[in-house]
Formats: structure tokens, sequence, C-alpha cells
DNA sequence: TTGTCATCTGTCATCGACTGACATAAATTA
DNA sequence: TAATTTATGTCAGTCGATGACAGATGACAA
């Protein structure tokens, strides 16, 4: 790797570390971009190359989090279940979490609940949760054998995304995440009938399984 | 009603008329706010005096819907399962939905294809969403006589509310939102079990159930 | 009707996020 | 070292958003 690209990366990681750092201390709206960067030394121009706004900044950190996820969604065996395959990738990367230095566990966790606690941020945070659903919607596509945009695959993963939010919003301490996110599966199994995520696509209302719990229609208002 | 209010709702509607049919004329990020304000022969400064933000504009008649939405829930009998209860409030307004008038029907769905097309939009409409979960959760709370932020509460309305995310997100044509729900719902009704929304807490967790699809812990990484 | 009061609105000044254009400096390559 | 590519800084400008003040307008009582 050449000088040019060291030097980038450096920069580049100089610049999230103290945006961080800053919106941890004086909050996301309080912070400038022209601070940030001059805490780098560069300019706010040169900020605006790195990152295409504040907010994916303030966000990169997810991001990359979210990148380890698919990455680990896709090594899982392939005869795996859909919704095991993504439990299990995501407790791979929860595994990661804990296996940082308590220092730099802290400062992710803190700035998870400055993202909750930001509305800008949480709306961002929503768009690359979706962002990332798209992409977990076509590996699952791919196991299941079924067309890249299957309906079947959208609800196993938009099910398993929402115990992610659930897992992360209400969260007032940070590391409980973990047993939450245990006792949502918990949850989920007790909810779900076994095979669930390997439904035949002809299964779909089916009369003696459709209907046990939601009746039809009754011409609404 | 006196004038006062009166005109300051009639100022109010023709600030989202306006900006919705710019918004879909020419784009939300190509329409400034000044040209909104213009258009209604305002000042730019009391249109942010009705709305904190452009993006509070675009999304005003989602924010109405979600209004309504949550009255037709708290409408529902309080014997229903929660789960059929959400599914009937989100019946009741599809059905309003239909019954608009052929021109404002088709307004509102190239409003929601905008929406998703834009980035900045879709994030807000997202976090519109969370802030209603928050209150579907309260109320489904309050039916399965649980405290305010019961786990299994989240778990069912989280799982109602990524339906409806899938329902908007990927449709390529509008119309079939409709379709598109009852054909989740029918998944919804293949994939869970009997009586899954009304779980007793004690039954989370209980062997027999648990662990049916999803094994235990596998120590990860 | 009139005068007082609360409220709405426009104007002005300002901040901060973000972008295009151009010049300069640094790294890469020949 | 010379030539080329690419990253950075400076500058000017747009747009979203907010505070402060003053003038206009509806509400209400005497």
């Amino acid at each position: 790797m050449g000088l040019r690209e060291r030097k980038k990366h450096r920069t580049r990681t100089a610049l999230i570390d103290a945006a961080v750092d800053l919106f941890l201390a004086q909050g996301y709206e309080a912070t400038t971009v022209d601070r940030i960067a001059a805490e780098v030394d560069v300019s706010t121009r040169t900020f605006f190359r790195y990152f295409a706004s504040k907010e994916e900044a303030a966000l990169s950190l997810l991001a990359d989090q979210h990148e380890v996820f698919i990455a680990e969604l896709a090594a899982r065996p392939a005869d795996e279940p859909p919704f095991t395959a993504l439990t299990e990738a995501m407790r791979a990367v929860l595994g990661i979490l804990r296996g940082l230095e308590p220092a730099e566990a802290t400062r992710f966790l803190r700035l998870q609940e400055l993202i909750q606690a930001t509305p800008a941020l949480l709306a961002g945070q929503l768009r690359l949760m979706m962002d990332n659903e798209r992409q977990m919607v076509a590996e699952v596509s791919r196991r299941m054998g079924a067309g890249p945009d299957d309906l079947r695959a959208q609800f196993v993963v938009s099910l398993f995304a929402s115990m992610g939010i659930v897992c992360y919003g209400g969260c007032q301490d940070p590391r409980l995440i973990v047993q939450r996110f245990e006792d949502l599966l918990d949850l989920a199994a007790a909810s779900l009938r076994p095979g669930w995520d390997r439904l035949e696509p002809a299964a779909t209302g089916t009369p003696e399984t459709a209907a046990a719990t939601v009746p039809r229609p009754s011409p609404a208002t």
C-alpha cells in the first residue's frame, strides 16, 4: 500500500475519531464540521471529500459493523436455515464487540446512546439498516433458491431486523444488548412454527395454516 | 373556530399542497423552501413557523396517516388479540386510502414513491414510523395488561411494523400495496403459531417451544 | 366602535452544512 | 529530474434553519 493511501486512511480514521469524541463530549448538533476539521488540522472542504455529510462520519462505525455482519452472514454454511444464519451472524458481531478493549467498547456503546438520542442520527441509522436489509434479502433469497426480491426472504429478514432495532433501541443499559437479543430469540422461537423460515412458496395461503390467528378481510371501513 | 385559526389552517394546507406538488414536479432536493413559500405567497420565515423543517412538510401527510392508524387501533375491541387489532387498524387505513378521490390517491402514492427514492425523506419516514411504533407498543402493552415497555409487545409491534415497511418499500406499483399486505399476512399466518401474540410471559424460554428452530448459543466467536 | 392585547407575519442578520471552481502541493511514475 | 496524477486549501456561493425586532391583524372588553 503506497504512502498516499496510508495517509488517506490515517486522515479518515483521525476524522472519525475526532468527530465521535466531539459528538460524545458536546453533542452532535453542537459540534460543527469546522471544529472537527480543525481538530485533525485539515480544511473543512477536505472533511467533505472524505464524508458526504456530517451524519456519514457519525455513522461510519455502524456502517463498518454492518459490513462485518454481511460478511459473517455470507460465511454461514449454505444448508443452514435462513433465520439461523442471520442469528449466528448477529452473535458473531456481538462477539466481536465483546472482544474489544473495554475503553473502545464503552465508546461504541456511548455512541449508540447518542444516536438513539439524536433524531437526525436515529433517522440515518434506520436508513442504514434498510440499506443493509436489502443486502440481507439478497443473500437470504439466494439461500432459499428464490428470485432476488422474494417476499418470504423479505419477511424473514425484516422480522430479524426488527429484532435488532428493538435490541438497540429500547436499551437503557447498553451492556444488556446481548441479553436482550437472546430474550427476543426465545420469544421468536416460542412464537414461530418450527421450520417457518423454510416455507415452500406453495404453503402460502393454505387454508389450514392461514387464518389461524388473523381472520379474513371483514370488508373494512 | 375563529377566523384566525381558519386562516392558519388554510395556510398550512396550502403550504403542504404547494410543497408536495413542487416535490413531485421537480424533486425534493431541487425544490427550495423559498420557492414553496413564494407559491403560497408567504415569507420563508413563515414556512418555518408552520414546519420545523422542509422534511416535516414533506412527511406531514404520512404523519397524519399515522395518527389515523393509532386512533383506529385504539378503537379496536379490547378483547381482540394484539396482532389482529394491528392488522384491522391497518386495513382500515388502507380502506380510507381506497375511498379517496382517484386524483388525490394517485398523488399520495406518487409521494410515497418519491419518499422511497429520496434518501433524506426515506430516513425521515423511518424515524416517523419508529415514533409511531412507540405509541403502538404502549397500546399493545395496555391490551396485554403488561408494563409500558413489555418485550412481547415490542416484538408483536416490530414484527407488524416491519411488514408495513416491506409493504411500502419494495413496491414498484403502489396500487399493489394492499395485495402485498394481504400476502404478507398470509405469510405471517403460515409462519406463526396460533395464539403467538397472546403468550404468557412465563412461556418465554420454555424448553419445548424454545430452541425449536434456533439452536442455543454455540459459544460464538 | 374603539382601544387594548395577544398573536401572526415579514424583514434582516446570521449560522452552519454543503458544493463547484480553481490553484497549489504532494505523491507516483517514467 | 520531469511529467502526470491526485489530494488539499482557498474562495465564493447556495440553501436550510433560527433569533430578534417591528409592523399588521384578528380577538375581546368596555
